[in-house]
DNA sequence: CGTGTAGTTGAGATGCGTCAATAGTTGTGG
DNA sequence: CCACAACTATTGACGCATCTCAACTACACG
């Protein structure tokens, strides 16, 4: 592992990093399986905010996150952002049948990525099995999640979508009742449709409620997980 | 083509049926390649509101429209229905990793359907390059519709809602200005995350403005595309 | 210690949901 | 062909959840 993607001990997002199920699984599989996987993937670095590809760029890669978190958006033209996805360790991002790509891709806090070149899908079909296999399997992940994302967004009240992301992102972080949050009050709201006025709120009174403590503004402790559970489905 | 599939010139959804770049790229494909991907499609026929399968069945198969239109959907607690998308002559549905569907496929209109047996992701990366490149290719496309759903759904007014989906109805549907709409007031609503009243009055609130005419309840025309375009995007 | 950024809280405005009534459409039977 | 019932869609009035605008607080950093 190169040493910049070594993250210092007391970082704000370390919990993030120092997953140990989540590097465990990430890391060496771009290690050992990922060089057969469509070519070679690149390592790349990138600082908080950084961009990633822009919307309406050449297609001519899809990633890997290794370490930190990233996201998807899409800029509309009165300004606002609505966020798509967010990408954890191991999550892969980026691919897309067209020229071009429709979203953009950031960094939310500083990270990794590992790049593939896109070769279109018939490089993809006619792949080894393991290869395709691969792909295939996180492009029906990806298509779950937006799914599911889909659903949060249909018609739920903010505090059942802030409970919703709540279960998500404890899911798929570090196990146990805390999360560290890599993200912003403005990337919540961004994915959640909503202001971060309303989600800041919404925490708030989830506090008041006892489902849930805020020890700090970045990181949430599930108190009460069965009621969150209920309110978020 | 079977005598259960034909369709009456008079029935309610004749356009959508009867579209002829939609029959010429559904049908052949169905009977000319059909037979190669994955096995031999059998041919289901369903009447409207009819269930395909349900939230939580086996996830033994997935699916071709063949003809009508097709809806995934899921029934929350409080009895409410999120609709995730529809799917029109051509559009393949269903395919999912985990052992249970998670949500629930219903004909929105009389429909005929081809089922494939799912046999896992490994059959589909060890199938021969076309099965592969083709079940990727849906896959790509349904992940391409469900992210744009998500936007869709996340920070939108109602009319820009209602817009998005009269310009995605127009652009799916057979060519020209006129849209056949093939599923009720109920499902426009809990497809755009709204109530049946907030979709009528959009609607009503677009033809006053001038971007459309509604000659009947299902007939939605398309007068100024430009102006609709623009307040969708 | 001062400054800038992120987050929280409050008050008022508003868009959409809810409930209710009306109008239109489809299908059935006389 | 008409009468009626059942269902779907439209329209109106009102309430509420969220947005908007604004002030305040907490925290990181030089």
């Amino acid at each position: 592992m190169p040493a910049s993607l070594s993250i210092s001990a007391d970082h704000r997002f370390a919990a993030v990093h120092a997953a140990p199920s989540r590097l465990a699984w990430a890391i060496p599989s771009a290690e050992r399986r990922d060089g057969g996987f469509a070519q070679a993937g690149q390592l790349l670095h990138f600082l908080p905010d950084a961009e990633i590809y822009a919307d309406g760029c050449d297609n001519v890669s899809f990633y890997k996150v290794v370490s930190g978190v990233v996201r998807t958006c899409k800029f509309r033209s009165d300004g606002r952002r609505q966020i798509d996805a967010f990408y954890l360790p191991g999550d892969m991002f980026g691919f897309e049948t067209g020229a071009e790509h429709r979203l953009s891709a950031e960094a939310v806090s500083e990270c990794a990525v590992a790049s593939y070149r896109w070769r279109g899908l018939d490089a993809i079909a006619s792949a080894d099995d393991w290869t395709a296999r691969q792909f295939l399997s996180y492009a029906l992940q990806n298509l779950r999640r937006a799914q599911e994302h889909s659903l949060v967004l249909g018609r739920r009240s903010a505090s059942q979508k802030v409970a919703a992301f709540l279960i998500d992102m404890a899911d798929r972080g570090p196990a146990g009742q805390t999360i560290d949050l890599a993200m912003a009050r403005q990337d919540m709201a961004d994915y959640l449709g909503l202001t971060i006025e309303t989600v800041s709120r919404t925490l708030s009174q989830l506090e008041r409620e006892g489902l849930i403590s805020l020890p700090s503004a970045r990181r949430i402790c599930i108190t009460n997980r069965i009621a969150l559970h209920r309110l978020s489905s």
